[in-house]
DNA sequence: TGTCTATGTTGACACATGTCGAACCAGAGG
DNA sequence: CCTCTGGTTCGACATGTGTCAACATAGACA
């Protein structure tokens, strides 16, 4: 019995720079899976709660008061995870979503090595 | 006669910091207007080669060989123009776009900032 | 076993979005 | 004036997406 089915690992070795060259196709569908997770006002405030949670990871239960019912939380919650940014344990009654620390540095340097340029 | 329409600036100071608190629904809204902008391939590849062309700025005609007809490039060019990360200007025959600094470092101290905590 | 609480899944629905062809607009150059 | 070329706008269509209520599942606890 696995605790952390993890869906996909989608995106791990990320993210070539923006400024250098034009994104190939590949390149672009990959890296847009992350901008869209977080181009959605609901799961931007979900990503943002776990993020400035303290331990970087926070129960559902913590966050789910943006406005919506329950299984859309649950909803954008899987939709973060299978873009890679967050994961998820089951700890006892309730279950820990926690960001993933190398996808973020990786967007942050996709944005800011393009804004040097 | 005005060369620069702008639809709208829409996200100008832009950007609370996404580890400090979780964002508002305000923020949450004004902010996850540009990573959906950037949400689909078509618009990366787009965004990434005016990013990458020199002077930061680029004809339509240099950028549109992205596998998808003429007018869908236009009708994407407009999205990231109303999503503040683009703005256009005519120069005779053709139409130049150039990419908003500002608004690129902003979102990347966004999550740099993220990923330090 | 049963029940209660915390999450996830399903099904359905309305709405948003990506795409194209066709029509339209703006300059350049006859 | 006309025509050609580069871009945009329009109308239509298929698909994707956010949302909820209802149902299902997983532990905790009795």
């Amino acid at each position: 019995m696995r605790t952390l089915p993890l869906l996909e690992p989608v995106v791990q070795p990320c993210c070539p720079p923006l400024t250098e060259r034009p994104l190939t196709a590949e390149e672009a569908e990959r890296t847009a899976v992350m901008f869209k997770a977080l181009g959605d006002p609901v799961r931007l405030r979900l990503f943002s709660a776990v993020v400035s949670h303290e331990g970087g990871e926070a129960c559902v239960c913590d966050i789910s008061d943006v406005g919506v019912s329950q299984p859309t939380v649950s909803h954008h919650l899987k939709k973060l995870k299978e873009a890679g940014l967050l994961s998820s344990e089951r700890r006892g009654t309730w279950v820990y979503y926690r960001v993933e620390p190398a996808v973020l540095a990786a967007m942050g340097q996709l944005l800011t090595k393009a804004a040097a340029a």
